[in-house]
DNA sequence: AAGCGGATTAAACTAGAATTAAAGTTGACA
DNA sequence: TGTCAACTTTAATTCTAGTTTAATCCGCTT
């Protein structure tokens, strides 16, 4: 689950980033509201926390511009002020829930659990993929052989490569959507990543496997 | 999406091309302002990215000329001096956004992103000449008796052939383009790779072939 | 505080791409 | 029609991206 955290406030910032993380989300901060932005459009978000007040841009503005650009993310607003004016104006602009500064970290999770809980995605939380099927609710990988449960980084390898199954995906792409576009992990560990998933695939008796597409990326093949 | 990358070290021009291939950009990278101007005339481009410092001709020169000649396609200034100067200079001249060396890469791809956000497009990811496609996304070379993955080489090649069906290009141009202007590279391994893709070719089974022109280059024909 | 499991790093190894070398083949032209 | 440079092709070699195993780190549980 990827979040982008636009907040101004370093100190706070940084403690929210440390909770977050905790909690098993995948966190970007940004620090004004143009990068919120520029982050934001690249779609590859489940979920927002815009701070109002910041540099640049309000968060009020970057929330305008994205639900102008057809973006349905949950966001959350975050505001010093109590006032009711800047929540009415925020509801306007399509925001799904609000918080005011000082708030409960706890407080902060609880609308972040439900934020994301109403996704349409959850539709299909089985994928399927030739002989195997991935289950996102409880991470399972299931093949004809039997089942495995996946840990977080490889579940989050395996649902990119089964959404999009036959296509390449670039190992920049999977550092940038998993561990994030700050990131300073090294290539090396989304190999590893592939090479233990493969181990799995193979014991589990499935036709379907990971190929490397050197230089390019990887991708899901059926060789059956 | 095209974009031009006119930087001349050759170094950190490698790094960005990788970069940016691997994010679905189609990239063309020279190494001097003059090659840029030249390029960026042609008018098939999304977005530029220029340095400051180049031979031949400096990058704000090459800005204002194109600018002069009625290009509005957005452009990114790379420059070592954290001068404010050089940034007047170049928000006159019609700059998008600016870079001060050294910067993130990923840096880089949030302002390219965010720069050619209105863009809908990727419709031009497969390349089509008679009963043959290349895919740009996947590197996959199709024709009507199946298809094959192109090495990273072989598919700079046949993408610069399939993007000028018909012309001759040079070996020299081969050479300048894919390997770089500075290269050692000999001419022999121009003819290896047409070979080997005409090898490739003929297994596809498709009517198209590449024609040597001899003591000029090389083109594609459709023989059917 | 010991142990466990996931995440990351380190490093030896391998496959296949890139390059070089060298032995044919072709065609323009004297 | 003989020769030479321009190309073609195959094979050998080198190099690099990817693969894998093992070690280490680190937070969490017992």
């Amino acid at each position: 689950m990827r979040l982008l955290l636009a907040e101004d406030e370093k100190m706070l910032s940084d403690a929210l980033v440390t909770m977050l993380t905790h909690n098993n989300y995948s966190v970007d901060a940004v620090y004004n509201g143009q990068d919120a932005l520029d982050y934001l459009e690249t779609g590859d978000y489940d979920g927002a926390i815009l701070d109002i007040m910041m540099p640049k841009m309000d968060g009020l503005t970057v929330l305008r511009k994205i639900r102008a650009e057809g973006l349905t993310l949950p966001v959350i607003m975050l505001t010093a002020k109590a006032e009711v004016d800047d929540r009415v104006e925020g509801l306007d602009a399509g925001a799904d829930d609000y918080l005011t500064k000082p708030f409960a970290i706890k407080e902060l999770l609880a609308r972040i659990r439900s934020m994301t809980r109403r996704q349409p995605e959850l539709s299909d939380s089985v994928l399927k993929f030739g002989n195997l099927s991935l289950d996102r609710s409880d991470y399972e990988l299931a093949g004809p052989d039997g089942s495995t449960k996946l840990a977080n980084k490889e579940f989050q390898i395996m649902e990119m490569l089964m959404t999009n199954p036959g296509q390449v995906i670039s190992t920049e792409r999977f550092l940038e959507k998993i561990w994030g576009y700050d990131t300073d992990a090294e290539v090396n560990v989304v190999w590893v990543y592939i090479s233990t998933l493969r181990k799995k695939l193979a014991n589990l008796g499935t036709s379907v496997q990971i190929k490397a597409a050197r230089g390019v990326g990887y991708s899901l093949e059926d060789k059956a």
